[in-house]
DNA sequence: TTAGTTCTAGTCAATTTGACTATAACTACT
DNA sequence: AGTAGTTATAGTCAAATTGACTAGAACTAA
């Protein structure tokens, strides 16, 4: 599952997407379900997750982390399935790139009806995640592109987390890691006072071999 | 995999103990391994994970959690396997339960040698995982019994981040969980000023159902 | 030139943390 | 009976962090 920003409509903020794709088969043929595939022989369980979002929506992530494997005994009317899910944040530049057409096609994560098996619950407890993982690392940084004002940062934490924060004290906090570089650049185009860019320059975090935060 | 305290052979302060099976067939016959099992049609994965615990060591733990699905190529040198790996914490009441022979023993957690296929690695995110998850969540009284002084609480904390914590400091902070409940009883037999026993009230935490600490 | 906007640095009190001191309450030994 | 040894427990105090807020800087639009 991917994890993507794009502004809102009515107010242009940025907020949370997700790509779907609709099912063209039994069961829940017709219904909108998470991309996903088979694992071959010859094949990661992260390869696999790569390729099988390529195949399906062309994406290829900038970072890519396992979320759970579900095995509930009922989670397919028709057989027994386990599904080992990964989860994907993508840049803005990335996300634009996305094939979209009559069975694909992105959605709102806080505004989705009900999906196919049991998919509902994986994004719920992906957005949990999210959240958590946000509160603690640094991995905001994996939604924007490679360079970001802090009040776009500032926006990345207000969408997931939903609600506003002191725009002065979140850039003292941020500031304080050392991850983050200044750069000598600034951006132009807004009415108002332009904006330092920075840059993220920490690592990814690849389960479990790269093991930078919580 | 299996986490307990059990005390160590020299000082006697509690440490982190797992135990092992030895395998009885190729490949990585006879080295030490895991307990684990295949998945059979009618259970799922968390049952799965308590049959084969079960099963191989006879303990029936009182915290089971989904640690990450592993599903390289060559984790085994005869074919492809995809092991969905969950951990315990057991009490240390459960623990001194547990069958020990031949071919299952408890080993410190810190002192391995090599083991069969990558459980080497696993082990090592798990007990990443554990330190993680004890500097933030409330996972340590899953260690304890049911009653317990805030002294074996440090001590817990002190055998897995492996640093020593003030104790007035430590007491501090535990005092401040609203999970941790006083009782009116008090622990005797020590050659000092007897210690006041505590509950810790709180949920277990099983992913993703129950989500309460990240 | 002025109003409107966001950026950015800073202040200050409240809270939390880390290092430390002192007393309480028991056991073991003389 | 008294005293030394041990851990339990409460408390102090400075340092560090956090949350709420103020104010000037630097741009655009009118």
């Amino acid at each position: 599952m991917i994890f993507a920003l794009r502004p809102s409509e009515r107010s242009g903020r940025p907020t949370l997407w997700i790509p779907l794709v609709r099912r063209i088969r039994e069961p829940f043929k017709g219904m909108w379900a998470l991309p996903g595939g088979p694992l071959t022989h010859s094949e990661s369980l992260q390869d696999a997750a790569s390729r099988n979002l390529q195949e399906t929506t062309g994406l290829a992530p900038s970072y890519l982390e396992q979320l759970y494997a579900f095995g509930g005994l009922h989670r397919s009317p028709t057989q027994r399935v386990v599904s080992i899910v990964y989860w994907a944040l993508v840049q803005p530049t990335e996300a634009a790139l996305a094939d979209e057409s009559e069975n694909v096609r992105w959605f709102r994560a806080d505004r989705l009806g009900g999906l196919a098996f049991d998919h509902n619950a994986i994004i719920d407890y992906a957005l949990w995640r999210l959240r958590n993982k946000m509160a603690y690392g640094s991995i905001a940084y994996h939604l924007l592109g490679e360079y970001f004002t802090l009040a776009q940062v500032r926006e990345v934490y207000e969408a997931v987390l939903d609600r506003e924060l002191d725009p002065a004290n979140f850039r003292r906090q941020v500031k304080a890691t050392p991850e983050i570089e200044e750069t000598d650049q600034y951006l132009q185009g807004g009415k108002h006072r332009p904006p330092r860019l920075y840059r993220f320059t920490g690592r990814p975090g690849l389960d479990p071999d790269n093991r930078s935060t919580p």
